[in-house]
DNA sequence: TAGGCCATCTGGTCCT
DNA sequence: AGGACCAGATGGCCTA
C-alpha cells in the first residue's frame, strides 16, 4: 500500500490533509494559499467541512505528469495509422503466420476482426480515462505542473470521500437552517425554499455517513489495505 | 533494481 | 452477430 492510498483511507482528517499537501501540493483540498487561516483552522474543529470553493479547486488541465498517464497517450487513437504490433512489443496470437493458403486467408480475416476489436477496446479505455480526467478536474487537489497527477484509484477514492464530505456539510447546513428557523419562527420565518431545505434530505446517504465528526469513510477494497 | 502505474492486447461473457 | 464490458497478461516508463 502506497502513501496516497493510505492517505485516502484516512478520509479527510487534518493529518490526512497535511499528508496530501505534501504529496499532491499545498492547494489540495483547498488548503492552498487562497485559503485563509480561519478556514484552515476549521478543519475538523466541530465542523467537518474543510473545503472552501477556491479557484484552485476547479483549476484547469490536469496533464501535468511527465509520466505516460492516461491524459497523455503514447499512441494515436484511431485504427487508421495505429499499428499495435509495432507500437507495443507484445506477443500476439494473431501475429503468427499459418502455413496453408486458406488458413492464411482465414487468419487475415480473424486478424482484421481482432484489430477492430482492439481499436474499439482502446477507444473505450480512452473514454474511461477522459472521464477520469474530468473527475480529477473537479476534485480538490493541486493542479500544477510540479504536482503529480492523481492515480486512477486515488482519483476514485478521493472523489468518493469528497462527495461524502460535501453531503455531510450540506446536512450540517440543513440542521443549522432548521435550528435558525425554529428560533425565528415566532418573529420572521425564513423563506419557504430555505425552510424546505432544512427539512428534506436530498442525499440518500446511510445514517453512518452523516453522523459523527470527521468520520473515516473507508469503504475501500481490501487489497488496498495490504502492505 | 523493485515496485507502482499505466496502455494495450486478448479471450471470455453478457447484452441488444 | 456485433458491441460493450471485464479481468488477466504483458511490457514500458518512472521514481524511490
Amino acid at each position: 500500500m502506497n502513501v496516497s492510498d493510505e492517505i485516502l483511507l484516512k478520509s479527510i482528517s487534518k493529518d490526512a490533509l497535511l499528508d496530501l499537501t505534501q504529496r499532491y501540493g499545498h492547494s489540495a483540498f483547498g488548503l492552498g494559499p487562497a485559503v485563509s487561516s480561519s478556514a484552515r483552522g476549521a478543519v475538523c474543529a466541530g465542523s467537518c467541512f474543510p473545503f472552501t470553493p477556491t479557484t484552485d479547486f476547479l483549476a484547469g488541465q490536469v496533464n501535468t505528469n511527465p509520466n505516460t498517464e492516461s491524459g497523455g497517450e503514447q499512441t494515436s487513437d484511431d485504427e487508421d495509422g495505429f499499428n499495435p504490433l509495432e507500437s507495443r512489443k507484445k506477443g500476439s496470437s494473431f501475429g503468427e503466420d499459418q502455413a496453408s493458403g486458406s488458413l492464411i486467408k482465414k487468419t487475415k480475416e480473424q486478424r482484421s476482426l481482432r484489430l477492430s476489436i482492439n481499436a474499439r477496446e482502446r477507444r473505450r479505455m480512452h473514454d474511461l480515462n477522459d472521464a477520469l480526467d474530468g473527475l480529477r478536474a473537479v476534485i480538490p487537489y493541486a493542479h500544477s505542473p510540479s504536482v503529480r497527477k492523481l492515480s486512477k484509484i486515488a482519483t476514485l477514492l478521493l472523489a468518493k470521500n469528497y462527495i461524502l464530505m460535501q453531503a455531510q456539510a450540506l446536512e450540517e447546513m440543513r440542521r443549522l437552517l432548521a435550528y435558525l428557523n425554529q428560533g425565528q419562527s415566532l418573529t420572521s420565518p425564513v423563506p419557504a425554499a430555505l425552510a424546505t431545505l432544512g427539512q428534506t434530505s436530498i442525499y440518500p446517504l446511510p445514517e453512518s455517513a452523516l453522523t459523527g465528526k470527521c468520520t473515516t469513510y473507508s469503504g475501500t477494497h481490501s487489497s488496498l489495505l495490504k502492505p
